[in-house]
DNA sequence: AGGAGTGATGTCAGCAACTGACATCAAGGG
DNA sequence: CCCTTGATGTCAGTTGCTGACATCACTCCT
């Protein structure tokens, strides 16, 4: 990280960060497959951490509320982090490849939150679509997060999400109108 | 795709394929930015469709109903190309490489269409929430209509996906139980 | 007609990411 | 004390990709 923002990513060669390490490029190989790959680290505790919440879910529960459990069980990963995740976010921001990487590490878990879905009994095209739209919740909460003035923490930005999901899929299913359960803040398309 | 089929992706060299198309390594890049590249021509056809679509949703229209209609208008662009995005999906299949441009592509349809939505007056957690749950869709009915052995329309595919995640999200807004407006087909937990 | 600009292509040299094959070396076990 | 094993280093080679410059055709202007 610290080479990267010092003399940006593509400038900075993986000899560069191999040394730094005290090690040769070629070592550096053996433990990470990619150049991007050393900004991923820690992402298979992560994913562990979903599949277990989603497992250990109580019977009962909802597909999207397992999912939602998980999400927010990934709270104390980033929990006192924001400035690191900023900094990462920078150069995500700026690199396409590095946002790929990123985009196929949600993607895994996605599949991995599905297929654990799957175990619990959930039918096929319910577990794909909770798990999926579990993750498009977890992009657009993150990123508020990263970007909150107000700096209010990620699980408020996940249940947030969750509730505008809801109010989202919920709008025109009946064309009957739906009392609100609360009252409600302006929303999209009034 | 032919070139990519016989040899493999990664045994076959953008030499290679240049010369095919009668054309220098140094041409094809000017070409395509990648190696990768080649594999997502006319993605920004598509794009375009997308974008228009939306914008030409009409007045009043759900958020989540204006990006459904997108991808509902983006069937022609498959219709009759099964076996062709099969091939290609197993390419993908195959090397996550090109699986992680094919989710960045999806995800800066995501984006541009949470701008458009943006543009039509929705308000930000709910725009790109609409577009990212509406890709999600998208994600999971393609590749359902890919492996579909009834070969059921792709459009098919995404109205199920639709109606699927609608059930999902509804299902524990509030604990009072739902009137389902269809006699409902077995879903999720019991 | 002729020359100047313009855009597409080719040539060449070079860097950096990544890989395979083999050598080296330290630690621990019989 | 030697032998195995696993981690690291060395080296050479391939390939993706880029910058700088040359070439060529085509058009436009006088």
């Amino acid at each position: 990280m610290t080479l990267f923002q010092e003399h940006g990513y593509d400038r900075t060669t993986v000899e560069d960060i191999a040394a730094r390490a005290g090690l040769t490029e070629r070592t550096f190989f053996r433990y990470f497959t990619d150049k991007k790959e050393v900004l991923f680290g820690g992402s298979e505790v992560i994913h562990e951490c979903l599949v277990t919440t989603i497992t250990e879910a109580p019977q009962g529960t909802t597909p999207l509320d397992a999912v939602a459990a998980a999400l927010e069980a990934m709270a104390p990963f980033f929990k006192d982090r924001r400035d690191h995740s900023r900094a990462r976010q920078a150069l995500l921001v700026a690199h396409a490849e590095l946002r790929e990487r990123e985009l196929i590490k949600l993607a895994s878990m996605a599949s991995a939150a599905a297929e654990t879905l799957r175990k619990r009994g959930v039918t096929e095209p319910a577990a794909s679509l909770a798990a999926e739209a579990g993750i498009a919740v977890f992009k657009v909460a993150f990123e508020r997060w990263l970007e909150d003035p107000k700096a209010q923490d990620y699980s408020r930005h996940l249940q947030l999400g969750l509730e505008e999901l809801r109010a989202l899929t919920a709008s025109t299913e009946t064309k009957s109108p739906r009392p609100p359960a609360k009252p409600a803040r302006a929303r999209g398309k009034p």
